[in-house]
DNA sequence: GTTTTTGCAAACCATTTGCAGGGTC
DNA sequence: GACCCTGCAAATGGTTTGCAAAAAC
């Protein structure tokens, strides 16, 4: 794959884009890491992006790439996601209220929406008297493709 | 070696029942870090445990919070949580399956049991192929107390 | 008595920060 | 041209590890 590091305007670039209507610069570090982010299938750590730019020499610093991705982060193009590891990871995600499910294996993963955790909230609310402004869900499992992996 | 410090055998331990349950060795050290944790209401870092170690003077090593953390999480004495602010946290937790509700200005918890994530979880399977094997969810808000302290 | 655990300190590793130079708007 | 961003390297802070002494079974 061709990444060009960063003049491929043909391939429409989301994270860019979302960088773009937040009024943010435009940089070429950041495209980069946006290209780097997107060529990832499933969920990357900070880690991977700065090994890919490595071997892609690009000359990004580990700085950047953290810096970038908190950018993301604010701007909720990317998300933070614990593995079951321990493992800080992220994933892409469409800026609106849903969730993952990650795949254990291939760590790719699929947005879902708003499943009712909402409902469920509620109902904690009713059971506890809590009131519940905030909740992480995380699904970890496994993708199509890898449970027929598993099964051979 | 035996703490001195905490020798009521009259309160009972709830993590030292899981330790000695599970046939591992219940060494004095390991005593105390189960009686912090349990003096504890809410969530608890490492680095609060090891804090209340050292005010309390008992000569217990940042090394051995953390082994005794893992040797309990792994039992299912106590569970991690990532915090919003992204701080690991643990909470104690009975082992059975379940959520907990945590007061994002307290820290205090309130444990639920299955509130219907299974069922969610089986709408995620047949919405996008995955299995789901494992899921957290963790919930923040506000405890009853912190919600009239911040009416005041 | 054998095996496991502990405390200490050093090692690690991921993430953050200070700062001078360079790029973006 | 002003201000923001970047790279580098050093600093940081949480967590892990090696090892000899001590405790548990």
């Amino acid at each position: 794959m061709r990444s060009g590091i960063m003049t491929s305007m043909a391939v429409p670039n989301p994270i860019v884009d979302t960088l773009e209507r937040a009024g943010q610069r435009l940089t070429g570090p950041r495209r980069a890491v946006a290209e780097l982010i997107v060529a990832r299938e499933g969920t990357f750590t900070a880690a991977d992006l700065v090994a890919d730019a490595r071997v892609r020499r690009l000359g990004i610093g580990r700085a950047t790439v953290f810096r970038s991705i908190e950018l993301l982060a604010g701007l909720g193009a990317v998300e933070r996601v614990d593995l079951p590891s321990g493992d800080h990871a992220y994933v892409t995600c469409i800026p609106a209220h849903h969730h993952h499910v990650i795949c254990a294996r291939c760590g790719r993963t699929a947005e879902i929406g708003d499943i009712g955790v909402g409902t469920l909230a509620r109902s904690v609310t009713r059971l506890t008297g809590f009131r519940v402004d905030e909740h992480h869900l995380e699904l970890f499992g496994l993708c199509p493709e890898c449970q027929l992996a598993e099964d051979r």
